[in-house]
DNA sequence: CTGAAAGCGCTAACAC
DNA sequence: GTGTTAGCGCTTTCAG
């Protein structure tokens, strides 16, 4: 515990009053007279008294307090939809707490989630993993709960996220448009689904344009620079390898791009990169990236608005609510350089 | 309130025992008997209980939580601390709530940091603002409260911070072996000390070099773009204009290359840039960012193993503890051109 | 208007 | 071993 304990019934003590007549004179109730309203304040201020929030949230009252969990990882995409989320919370008058952990079900973790599902009036979860158990518990209990960027399975709990199968989708006619026809798609994790679904976006427009997926052309990425650099180089060193490439966002597409410098292959003219997300980053790389722009400040409106509905008791909704991605056509993508 | 409440008392009428060896049984106390444990676990099971934490919390006990406060501006080297306290508090077996607001003292908001001072077991404060009141607060109180990268004032509370100043020095001596003489200098805002810091670094090489610092050359940049754009003008537009520019971060360096470039000025070859973090960023810049890097994993270390120090109630010690930022050399600084 | 008492959910003393 | 009791700090009936 942080503070020196100063109780109310210090306060009402030192005021010669009863000790709810403090509590009454400090939340500022009106059936209080003035002097004893004012001796307790005195009193308050000259012993320096703060109310202990735990015993009042324990009674049962609204703390209008939101609680976002992130996973460690990812910070990418995450910090701006922290950052939206916390500005659209505060413009209602909600306050937010953010707790970052590798996995919530961890037995030593689950004290701290379990503490800040009874402290907050709701949860959002950013880019939960399918594993964690945590989804379970709340979809059994039906807390007050939204999902941000979830699409790892079906759930029955409220869902906001950015249209990765569209946007995939988005991202491969932008490629085809510009004449491609062997593309590649890069692969993350699919712990929270995002990636798989903008592969199905990736495959839909294949199809849609006659081509037949191939499954050499897909390979794994995982998210991390090590396995990227390794499936590009596997790409490349392909019999037929592609003339673009579509990685599953902005930070592996960003390490494409390197392994494409350092093999000496030239930015669109040889090869086209496209991402996803766009990250800071993606407009100081070297070309430039064309990527899809993720909605963060709609997903995150939208996810604190269907939280407050769910707070103020609307009826319980599971439905899954999908933003647009937007098309950023910068200087990676370049038509097709026909032999 | 987020979930259905199920009691302790609950699972003791389940499971026939009393409300006291439901807890033991719960809490895997020794006194009790095999039977009446696998009774309760049975019951509690049955009934999804889950322990309340707050109420256990207001009994006193150790959360093992720490809280960080972070204002939300400045995410830049921010997330970077938040990351690795993060990590090392996990080490330690502690879990971490992130609380990010604008000001800590704002009416709205002090119920939530009255929480969570309450809630964990010590506080660390991000590169807090001077003009919070929290900081008072938690100076009379002396609460186990470790304050990070605060240089704004002298405060009766542990900091643990970049040596600012030194690095200040480091930045303007790189400049200054390379042959510059009128070096410019960009300073951010004074809320949390850290550019005035370095400005000192700055005036005093300039004057162990035996050079009078010019007032014209130390303009403001507030930390934002639109600022920094028109200090940099200013300087440039000046009738000796400085042949290179120090920056107190990267940010504004990197909005002080984008002016240059749109000048049609060469970096280094005309004027040179240093910048202080070394954010991600820096070294995609164009040119990539000459600059001082924070040794945040240190800081971090540092920040989280004086304040379990404090909470292991080890003596109260209010020392500042500064930390070496590192030059790191890349393409934007070289030598005096001479004419 | 004010005070006494109950109780939020839990754990730690103290009996039995 | 197990149950009973007393709080943690606060708000809210319910009587005066």
């Amino acid at each position: 515990m942080m503070r020196k304990a100063v109780t109310l019934q210090q306060v009402a003590d030192a005021a010669g009053v009863s000790l709810n007549t403090a509590s009454r004179a400090i939340r500022a109730d009106r059936y209080v007279s003035d002097e004893a309203r004012a001796r307790v304040q005195e009193a308050a201020e000259r012993l320096q008294y703060r109310p202990n929030v735990l015993a009042r949230r324990m009674r049962g009252d609204k703390a209008r307090l939101l609680g976002i969990f992130v996973n460690a990882i990812g910070w990418g995409v995450v910090h701006e939809l922290v950052d939206h989320i916390s500005e659209e919370a505060r413009r209602l008058d909600f306050d937010l707490v953010v707790f970052s952990a590798q996995n919530f079900h961890d037995r030593r973790r689950i004290g701290t989630s379990d503490l800040l599902a009874d402290l907050c009036d709701g949860l959002l979860m950013l880019l939960p993993n399918r594993e964690d158990k945590i989804l379970d518990v709340l979809e059994r209990e039906r807390g007050n709960c939204v999902l941000v960027s979830f699409a790892a399975r079906e759930i029955g709990l409220p869902v906001v996220s950015v249209d990765n199968r569209a946007g995939g989708r988005t991202a491969t006619e932008h490629l085809l448009g510009l004449g491609h026809r062997r593309i590649a798609f890069i692969h993350g994790s699919h712990a929270t689904g995002q990636s798989t679904e903008r592969q199905k976006g990736y495959v839909d427009a294949l199809e849609a344009a006659g081509i037949a997926p191939d499954p050499a052309l897909m390979v794994l990425g995982n998210f991390n620079p090590v396995e990227t650099r390794a499936a590009t180089t596997d790409l490349l060193d392909l019999a037929e390898p592609p003339t673009a490439i579509f990685a599953a966002n902005d930070g592996m597409a960003l390490t494409v791009l390197e392994v494409l410098r350092a093999r000496g292959l030239a930015v669109p003219a040889d090869i086209s990169v496209i991402g996803f997300d766009d990250m800071p980053l993606a407009s100081y790389a070297q070309p430039p990236l064309t990527t899809l722009r993720q909605p963060s400040h709609d997903i995150a409106v939208r996810a604190v608005h269907r939280l407050l509905a769910m707070i103020d008791g609307e009826p319980f909704d599971p439905a899954r609510e999908l933003i647009a991605a937007e098309l950023v056509v910068r200087a990676s993508t370049g038509p097709l350089r026909r032999n």
